[in-house]
RNA sequence: UGACCUAUGGUGUAAUGGUAGCACAACAGAUUUUGGUUCUGUUUGUAUAGGUUCGAAUCCUGUUAGGUCAACCA
């Protein structure tokens, strides 16, 4: 074994599987160089799913110094749209990936129509007058071979003729299609004469009307991976009965051997995956849009302020293999937080304010503190942030009655306002209800920061001047479903039943002014400190700025609290 | 009751016949003017039964469990 390890000797982590292979390729001479490919359909939005497999192919064609391709797989004119081209750009450019070239399906239907006659004339593909239903029925059952069709053994000149035909515009849509001619009693069902070609007399978002007939999935891919010359072509777990298929079509039509390896899909908690689930939440009005924060689509994540940095972060640390996984939405956050940490700006904010008023601080004074704007990182250098006798606090941050190890604010108790004075709670002002409207405290005017050797106190807490800050909305998610695995939900129920209620929170809040500016125009993710990390959503206005929380911090004071 | 794929702590993922490791999570403790960060430590694992071997998570066989496949979808 290797040491791996990186110039700067850290260690690296070890080789996947596809890894191994490439390397293997590489290493005897199989390729002089490698080039993947990332094939979506247009016909949706892409996930968090498509991320992994994105920065699978172009993070592998990085690190062995090749190259990938984009490559629409607009073999269904029925399904596909030139709206989902330009977001699948979009997402991918924005994960931080240049793809050598842009390539669709389409483009190679004039050779894939001229290889489909080399079949018929090598006697390995005939057209098929049956019916759909006929088609279904003849090809048995999984424990059972299928027959063969009465058109089986049509001559090379029939089918030549009936294919011209076809292509032709002769037929209507599903009167006849093109087989390959492999074995009816193939245990693997997709080598049962699989289907090659179909007429469907429809508009192609690219090619017009200039065809009416397209070919299918397993005869365009392979075919279109041997074209552009993809060494490795990289899908998922549930293909790999296809392979065969794949194959065969590449051996038969001796064309350049590209080689398809399979890996598991990426699955998360508390979320679904697929796109007829996250199609029918955005129908339903259960979400706002495809780029809901709470959605698992990358336009959503981005929405929410996950950065690029971080789901290539989250995508090499969940790993590639070839088993079935349900990754931990806490792995996520773990890599959001980790990136947020680093460079995101601190800011106070208030999300439920309560008010606090210092009795002894003189009325009608203002002064003006140091902030820190990111412990990370001094050369983010430090703000002002003005201080007076009014101020709000987090009501979560007072308590009349305190559990233990409550280190905040209560009745009698001291705490630290950050950055300024240890004020101690005098007394509490209610409503006529009972309710806490008003804390009044002392400070201490000696114990300011900065002026060296100050009394410690258990709890420091943010605040914010009442006259000197802004209004604005912010929502809070929480996961969109409540149950951790979707995909093993009782038989028959329905997953929309297991939404969160509670998956949207919107409030009003106070926000420090500096959190204008570079903010609201770059809109650069910020830190309100010890409420998580936020980012500036595109409902915002001059007027209302709009706060998405893409994460809260860690929050070991919850499972504290939680056990008392 | 066919073919194929898979099985390592709670969740992921390494160990390529030779000390079962890493990350997340959880739990302790230290540090901390964010109950954040950082640091230290702890708990928890090779589905099962045989076989080969000096030695098996690894190779072989059986079993069990999970997944994929019977669209003119991709």
């Amino acid at each position: 074994m290797s040491a791996n390890t990186t110039a700067t000797g850290a260690p690296e982590r070890s080789l996947n599987f596809l890894e191994e292979i490439i390397e293997a390729d590489l290493a005897s001479g199989k390729h002089k160089s490698i080039l993947t490919r990332f094939p979506p359909e247009p016909n949706g939005y892409l996930h968090i799913g498509h991320a992994k497999s994105i920065c699978l192919n172009f993070g592998l064609a990085q690190k062995y110094g090749g190259a990938t391709n984009l490559r629409f797989d607009d073999t269904n004119p029925a399904k596909e749209d030139v709206e989902y081209v330009d977001s699948i750009r979009q997402d991918v450019r924005w994960l931080g990936f240049s793809w050598a070239s842009e390539r669709y399906a389409s483009d190679y239907f004039d050779q894939l129509y001229e290889w489909a006659l080399t079949l018929i004339r090598k006697g390995l593909a005939y057209v098929d007058d049956q019916t759909q239903e006929e088609i279904r029925q003849s090809r048995g059952a999984v424990t059972r071979p299928g027959t063969d069709s009465p058109f089986r053994n049509r001559s090379v000149e029939e089918n030549l003729d009936l294919f011209a035909r076809m292509r032709s515009g002769e037929f209507a849509d599903g009167a006849k299609v093109l087989r390959a001619k492999i074995d009816m009693a193939h245990p693997n069902m997709l080598l049962r004469d699989p289907i090659i070609y179909r007429i469907l007399h429809a508009e192609h978002h690219r090619t017009g009307s200039k065809w009416c007939i397209y070919p299918m999935y397993d005869y365009a891919h392979g075919e279109s991976d041997a074209i552009e010359g993809i060494t490795h072509s990289i899908c998922t777990l549930e293909f790999d009965v296809h392979r065969p298929l794949y194959d065969w079509f590449i051996e038969k039509l001796e064309i350049f051997p590209s080689r398809q390896y399979e890996f598991a899909r990426l699955n998360l908690t508390y979320t679904v995956m697929s796109k007829r689930k996250l199609l029918e939440l955005v129908r339903s009005g259960a979400v706002r849009g495809w780029d809901d924060p709470r959605m698992p689509t990358i336009c959503g994540i981005r929405r929410r302020g996950y950065t690029p940095e971080s789901i290539r972060l989250f995508a090499d640390k969940v790993g590639v293999a070839k088993r079935d996984n349900v990754i931990d939405l806490s792995l996520l956050e773990w890599c959001v937080r980790e990136d947020l940490n680093r460079r995101a700006q601190r800011r106070f904010a208030v999300l439920n304010p309560l008010k606090l008023v210092i009795v002894n601080y003189p009325e009608g004074k203002v002064e003006e503190l140091d902030a820190t704007n990111n412990p990370e990182d001094p050369a983010a250098g430090t703000r002002k942030i003005r201080f007076g006798r009014e101020l709000y606090i987090e009501r979560e941050d007072f308590m009349e009655n305190p559990p233990k190890k409550f280190f905040r604010l209560a009745p009698g108790c001291e705490v630290r306002l950050k950055y300024a004075y240890i004020v101690k709670c005098e007394e509490v002002v209610k409503d006529s209800d009972g309710n806490v409207v008003e804390v009044r405290c002392t400070y201490s005017p000696e114990t300011r920061s900065g002026g060296g050797n100050p009394r410690q106190v258990k709890g420091t807490i943010h605040w914010l001047a009442a006259e000197r800050c802004a209004a604005a909305e912010v929502r809070l998610f929480d996961r969109l479903f409540t149950e951790m695995h979707m995909d093993s939900i009782p038989e028959g129920a329905d997953y929309k039943d297991y939404l969160n209620p509670d998956s949207l929170k919107v409030v009003a809040a106070r926000v420090e002014e500096s959190v204008d500016g570079a903010y609201r125009e770059g809109a650069l993710p910020v830190q309100f400190e010890r409420l998580g990390y936020f980012s500036l959503d595109p409902d915002s206005t001059a007027q209302n700025p709009v706060f998405n929380r893409t994460v809260t911090l860690k929050d070991t004071w919850a499972s504290i609290s939680k056990k008392n």
